[in-house]
DNA sequence: CTACTCTGCCCGTACGTGCGGTCAGTCCAC
DNA sequence: GTGGACTGACCGCACGTACGGGCAGAGTAG
């Protein structure tokens, strides 16, 4: 009936990527809970059947897209702060990566931010939890570094952190990629808020939040679309 | 078979309220769709017919919910805003009180803020949408008064309010009323770096965060806890 | 080249379960 | 009698998933 879209010769990995997209898009418009095999299936052209095929369970797949999710944020992650050293760049760069997900990937990254909290209760969700813990230490330690080493006034690393996040993982309730609310504006406000808030002087603040600015530009380069 | 725990007299709403309560904790623990009829009627001794008979719909159960809620901080709002004139104070203020009803109505909030996207989609929401929106055009005039009196740096004031409420509303993934971070130090760290963010001097932040400060006191006086 | 087998992708169906909601009717207060 | 609170049996449906089989390509022996 649909005519098969990759080449006939059997695409690597079947239409398992072609599943995963789709459920993941799924997730991200009605939730987990709503989300279900019938619709996924029906518009892709394939049976039920299939997906329990590639998957098993649903909750094995809520789990994989997780940690493909996590995956690709730790590794961006890694690499801009490879290449920035300053603290207050590299919160900068946490927040300039995190605006950037909403836009650049919004059915993961929503699917994600609004089923976070299965990353605490389910089981078969401790690798995805693990990597979001690490995440949340790498922010954590640049907090603290930061505070150590006098570039943001004292205070709470990990209460500093959740605010943090807080802002950045609640988007997915607000924005809207296709609005006309630029993702570079959001990241800039929220940039020059935190920022100021944790001490810095009003040139590095400006710098750092800059949109066209080199913290942007490393984020942007690190985080480009994947292969 | 389990006794009625009101006077046997009947209580004056019938148990209406004591099955919202339930409902409320049960979408709180588990979010609204896995929270369904069954459990809750077994929770409190009596059939499923009964919360029927009494609400109609699980929507329409949500929607009240939701509705008694925004009410009661609406109102809260409105009267610590009688009390403070200064915006850094009246900003502070709806921190304060973010992070109280964490502790003190906890599951009437975290029930609100998993369920917050249903305010958008579903309809029979419009009443729960609308106060939702009044509450956040009165944090926007806030902080957008603070821009014109010269309070706060210059900046978006939607955007900034929003960054504002995820801090508070992503409270609900990570914070536990039973465990040893004190709410009042949630408060004061989240105060000073928002004051700071927003440009306000280093003697007001201080007062303003300051968990036995006036802000702090006022917002505890006006959210007493109701009849 | 041919024939056979193996293997992995995929299909369709059927089953069990859980849940929202209905309904007829009972009990009790006024 | 009237009306509201409450019951418990029941319905229909949606959904996860188990299962048996079909089918095409790869490998292999002759």
């Amino acid at each position: 009936m649909t005519e098969p879209v990759v080449a006939p010769g059997r695409a690597r990995g079947g239409r398992r990527d072609e599943i995963l997209t789709t459920f993941t898009r799924h997730v991200a418009e009605r939730g987990y809970d709503r989300a279900n095999f019938g619709d996924v299936a029906a518009e892709l052209g394939m049976s039920k059947g299939t997906i329990v095929h590639h998957f098993g369970t649903k909750d094995r797949m809520l789990a994989e897209v997780q940690e493909r999710y996590m995956r690709r944020r730790l590794d961006e992650a890694h690499a801009f702060l490879g290449r920035l050293g300053a603290p207050d760049e590299r919160v900068a760069a946490f927040v300039h990566a995190g605006v950037r997900y909403s836009t650049h990937e919004p059915a993961t990254t929503v699917a994600f931010q609004r089923e976070v909290v299965r990353l605490t209760d389910e089981p078969g969700m401790e690798t995805a939890r693990a990597q979001r813990d690490a995440y949340r230490d790498l922010v954590v330690a640049v907090l603290q570094d930061g505070v150590e080493a006098g570039v943001f006034v004292p205070g709470d690393a990990r209460l500093r952190s959740l605010q943090m996040f807080g802002s950045l993982h609640w988007m997915w309730t607000w924005f809207d990629p296709a609005g006309r609310l630029r993702p570079e504006d959001v990241a800039a406000e929220f940039c020059r808020t935190l920022l100021r808030g944790l001490g810095v002087g009003e040139e590095r603040v400006s710098a750092a939040a800059d949109p066209a600015g080199s913290v942007a530009r490393c984020v942007a380069e690190v985080c480009a679309p994947r292969s």
